[in-house]
DNA sequence: ATCCTCCCCTAC
DNA sequence: TAAGGTAGGGGAGGAT
């Protein structure tokens, strides 16, 4: 029932696109294979005009592969680009988002490595087709054949009958008793519907594909050299002239999903056309609530708009002409855009599919530099605003007409000196134009535009301001900063006030590190019974796990998300829609980072199981995981074991305080807290060496009580619970089993069932508690919430206006608290219904006796404090007996224990012997401030390496506070700082860059 | 004050 | 038929 792991072990080694600066040298080792090879032993090579591209694990490994096609004539490429032709990906597995992308295609042909081992086996080509990729031969997919043989690209076309939605009312897939309804049975079915429905949702592509357009870009910037643009940069002229000093294009496809189908279509430019389901004979005529994904600008005359329902489209618009989606054509569409982009600038922000924002600043000055500077190349100290303006809109019109010539789709431009005025220009340049909106001149021409149009304020923003009398922009500028601050938040009232008179400081942001990662399915789910919700889950399980093998992280914390049937709610209007629902969430904190799909579903279905919802009411469901760390942190090289009995171990001779380590010493005479410069030495030395350490049963009872309390709550929540929902999940024989490992070693802490756990968050218990009141009553109170706005799932045309209050966010606990003229006194009664839910579900799931165990891995479950101030007692130098060498690295407390309860410490990596970021700080203020002429470079070399290992073990969250500190303490010191702040961050940057592809600073914050 | 957690909101 | 995904911003309110 359990497909088999495709992760194991050996297939961590896949070719990444980031080892980019390798392949360069393998191409040319490449070059020289061939020649080193001789002739090949035909004349005409086996793999003459073959194009070759490896992907995953495979037997032969790639580089064989690789030899293999250089030795016969064939071409090996390193990356897959749209243009590279007919290509033949080699590979033995594929995730289905890979599947998707590349089985759509003609220009792939997807074979397994034996195409190429037995045709160098049998001395020519043989027929690719006998060693298609079985994968792709199920029938629940298109098959290759079907796939190639078909012109028109529509993902219906490949349309089988089964598995189309998980409405399983087709009995003969899907026993009717549900005790036989093994998970077994209905896996596939549920592989096959995620599949088929993640290939056909636009809203996927466009999310998904966003994500792959980044790398394009950074893999095409990668290989250009920096640009000497600070060096013609005319800033300062620009500056003193009182223009504009930065260009900002923003460029967006006119009707993108619709000029891409009728691009070749003359016939249809001047009719209304829309792009959707929806369109095919069968389409119920009445009540077709597919979405219209985008339509012409013929048809928004007849005030038809993107996201619309066809019914209503069609009441708008009758003679509307409805076509099918072409997604590989967008995809080719956009990334040639963005290829074409490159060739202008290298800032580049990727908005989405199709539209960017790019900073073309040193193009624009490059060529205001070559019209005014005649033959000489003195910087010009004139330049007329409408040179300035006719270069920008040249050259506007110059990549407008590019994209066109390459695509045959329009796109426009807006152009000013910031993001938003750019965007706003955008609109008045379409359709097919471009638009320069200059700063003073904003105020007036955004006056009229209603308030939607500004970016950041949505369907619910909208309706606040519009009943405090807002509709336009205009009437924006009218009100005062506070006004607006008080209606959308400090936030977005500030950006709001700022941008409707055409403020923006914003950068353009080039490529971010990705937060979070996860898969939603808020369509077509109606579960007959519970097995058909958990092999669902199953499914999302292993489909997250495969996006983040793709993204090569892993996730420490990872949340559910359920769409429940709203009380009262009926069935939706859209077809198999969700709804009116509530949303319920869970979230679990991992032990470790993973991504094993096992372990996630795990905790997934205990999660779900104790949400305590009628599968019949489940009406989308969702995984995603926080706080995310590359596949580096799990390094099994410097890993080691901690017992947690170290807490409770002999007494030490350390007597200092570790509740405020550094407060504690500070003063004494022997105190560690020597000067920046002294430590370094010692602390050089301990990055990248494993101090033996032994600790005390006297730092744990020096541990302030709220540390002990938390670090024994900690064990209980995750590791106890952790271990137990791993252990003890469909399998009874396991459940009292204590678990046993190599790498494992007893905590010896019992653990005492408490109500911690199982207890759900407060906002979850509300959900239950409404779940147990009379229907009538739940109706009542769902009809209260949802009139406060407060889920978006009122969305306009489809719900009655309902009167607005203050704070549209409230929650159900605000609107039973705040709806009762008793004011807040209903609260007590949720804590009791809470403490009341917490015991039954713990008696739905009874506590197991379980000694938990802990890997060393796990100490970084704590709570970011706790975690430093434990570990910070484990590797902060400290008075030690003479006997021990005052100039080793080793933090060694003298400690008469067992010795299995010794244990080797991996290195963790501290700034100068700091790990809490108190101590940090505390540690960079003194720095600064007792050299005000300026660092040595040992110190600065410290920091620098610190925060290189904070970024390696992927602790982006500190370096960020740390260099931030840093940037404040080095602005009130003296000039000579500024350099070496420089120093440190471009170096921060650029290891960040190196192992994520993308700078963590923007230029602005340097 | 400053965090963390649990949501809602927004964009395409 | 239909395919309402996904990641980041940020606010409220509790913990520290
Ligand atoms: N609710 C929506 C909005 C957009 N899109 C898709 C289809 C659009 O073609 C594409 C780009 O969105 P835009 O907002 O740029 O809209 P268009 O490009 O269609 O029109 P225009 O940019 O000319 O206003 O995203 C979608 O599927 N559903
Ligand atoms: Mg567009």
């Amino acid at each position: 029932m359990t497909r088999p792991t495709k992760h194991g072990g050996t297939s961590e080694y896949t070719f990444r696109d980031y080892m980019h600066n390798k392949v360069r040298k393998l191409d040319e080792q490449g070059q020289c294979l061939r020649h080193q090879n001789g002739q090949p032993t035909n004349p005409v090579p086996i793999f003459d005009n073959i194009k070759v591209f490896v992907t995953g694990y495979t037997q032969p490994s790639a580089y064989e592969l690789r030899q293999l096609v250089y030795a016969h004539g064939g071409t090996f490429l390193h990356y897959l680009q749209a243009s590279s032709g007919l290509v033949y990906i080699v590979a033995t597995q594929l995730t289905p988002q890979k599947i998707r992308d590349w089985g759509q295609s003609r220009s792939y042909r997807i074979v397994t490595p034996d195409w190429l081992v037995q045709s160098v086996a049998k001395g020519k080509l043989l027929p690719w087709t006998q060693f298609q990729l079985q994968q792709l031969a199920d029938p629940s997919l298109p098959s290759l054949a079907q796939a190639w043989g078909v012109t028109d690209h529509r993902p219906s076309e490949s349309a089988t009958t089964t598995a189309d939605t998980l409405h399983l009312s087709d009995n003969t897939r899907v026993p009717k008793d549900p005790t036989t309804l093994t998970k077994g049975q209905c896996e596939p079915d549920h592989a096959h519907f995620l599949q088929r429905y993640y290939g056909s949702s636009r809203l996927h592509l466009l999310s998904t594909f966003k994500v792959e357009l980044q790398q394009h870009v950074s893999h095409l910037l990668c290989n250009t050299h920096p640009s000497a643009s600070d060096i013609s940069s005319l800033k300062e002229t620009l500056d003193n002239l009182g223009l504009p000093t930065r260009c900002i294009m923003h460029i967006d496809f006119d009707c993108f999903f619709v000029s891409a189908v009728i691009r070749n279509r003359p016939e249809l430019q001047d009719k209304p056309v829309a792009v959707g389901y929806g369109g095919g004979k069968s389409s119920n005529q009445r009540t077709n609530c597919s979405d219209i994904a985008s339509c012409n600008y013929v048809a928004r005359k007849s005030g038809v708009k993107n996201g619309m329902w066809v019914t209503k489209a069609r009441q708008l618009c009758p003679d509307l002409i409805i076509l099918p989606y072409d997604f590989p054509a967008y995809k080719r569409i956009s990334k040639d855009f963005y290829t074409i982009l490159t060739k202008y600038t290298s800032t580049i922000q990727v908005t989405s599919m199709d539209e960017a924002i790019v900073d073309v600043t040193p193009l624009i000055h490059q060529r205001l530099r070559l019209k005014y500077s005649e033959e000489d190349s003195t910087t010009p100290t004139y330049i007329a605003l409408t040179d300035y303006h006719s270069i920008c809109l040249t050259l506007a019109k110059e990549i407008r007409r590019t994209i066109f010539e390459t695509t045959q789709c329009h796109a426009s431009i807006g152009i000013s000196e910031n993001i938003i005025l750019a965007r706003m220009a955008t609109k008045r340049a379409k359709p097919a134009g471009q638009y320069y909106m200059e700063m003073n001149k904003a105020v007036q021409e955004l006056a009229a535009l209603p308030v939607r149009d500004l970016p950041g304020l949505g369907w619910s923003h909208a309706r606040r301001l519009r009943s405090a009398g807002m509709l336009t922009i205009g009437d924006i500028q009218q009100q005062s900063l506070a006004s607006l601050q008080k209606l959308c938040g400090t936030k977005l009232g500030a950006n709001v006030y700022d941008f409707a008179h055409g403020r923006d400081q914003r950068e353009v942001r080039t490529q971010m590190l990705r937060q979070s990662i996860g898969t939603d399915v808020n369509w077509g789910i109606r579960f007959n019974t519970h097995a058909e919700a958990f092999s669902f889950l199953k499914e999302l399980c292993v489909e997250v796990e495969q996006r983040m093998e793709n993204a090569q992280v892993r996730g420490r914390i990872i949340t559910l998300k359920l769409k429940r049937k709203a009380a009262g709610a009926g069935e939706p209007e859209k077809h198999l829609g969700h709804g009116w629902c509530d949303n319920i969430t869970k979230t679990f904190h991992l032990p470790q980072p993973t991504r094993s799909s096992d372990e996630l579903y795990k905790i997934c279905q205990r999660l779900l199981g104790n949400m305590h919802i009628p599968p019949g009411e489940i009406r989308g469901v969702g995984i995603q995981l926080q706080k995310l760390s590359g596949d580096q942190d799990t390094d099994p090289g410097t890993s080691g074991m901690i017992p947690i009995s170290k807490f409770f171990g002999p007494k030490t001779n350390y007597s200092g305080s570790p509740d405020k380590p550094d407060q504690s010493t500070e003063g004494t005479i022997n105190q560690p807290r020597t000067p920046p410069q002294q430590m370094m030495t010692v602390e050089s030395s301990d990055v990248g060496s494993a101090p033996s350490s032994q600790i005390s049963r006297d730092v744990w009872r020096n541990l302030p009580d709220t540390v002990k309390r938390d670090i024994k709550q900690q064990f209980i929540d995750a590791q106890d619970e952790a271990k137990r929902l791993y252990l003890s999940t469909h399998d009874e024989n396991s459940k009292c089993t204590t678990p046993r490992s190599e790498n494992m070693l007893y905590t010896g802490l019992k653990s005492p069932p408490t109500t911690q756990d199982f207890w759900p968050s407060p906002s979850q218990i509300d959900q239950d508690l409404l779940r147990t009141l009379p229907p009538n009553i739940q109706r009542e109170i769902s009809i209260i919430r949802h009139t406060r706005g407060s889920h978006g799932l009122l969305k306009p045309g489809q719900g009655k206006v309902v009167p607005l209050l203050p704070n549209g966010q409230s929650t159900l606990r605000d609107t039973l608290a705040g709806d009762v003229p008793v004011e807040r006194t209903t609260e007590p009664d949720i804590s009791g219904a809470h403490l009341h839910a917490a015991e039954e579900a713990i008696e739905m799931e009874p506590l197991t006796p379980y000694r938990g165990v802990i890997r060393l891995e796990d100490i970084y479950t704590f709570p970011l404090d706790i975690r430093n101030q434990v570990l910070s007692e484990y590797f902060r130098p400290r008075i030690v007996p003479d006997s021990l060498s005052p100039s080793s690295s080793e933090v060694t407390v003298s400690v008469p224990c067992k010795s299995a309860e010794i244990v080797q410490l991996p290195t963790y990596p501290s700034l100068q012997g700091h790990t809490t970021l108190e101590g940090q700080r505390q540690w960079l203020r003194q720095w600064v401030r007792e050299f005000p002429q300026g660092a040595v470079s040992s110190d600065i070399e410290s920091f620098h390496g610190y925060l290189k290992q904070l970024v390696i073990h992927k602790n982006l969250e500190r370096v960020t506070l740390l260099v931030k500190y840093f940037k404040l303490q080095v602005k009130s010191a003296g000039e000579q700082w500024a350099p070496i702040w420089h120093e440190v961050v471009t170096k921060v940057n650029h290891h960040v860059l190196t192992h994520y592809q993308s700078p963590l600073f923007q230029a602005s914050f340097m």
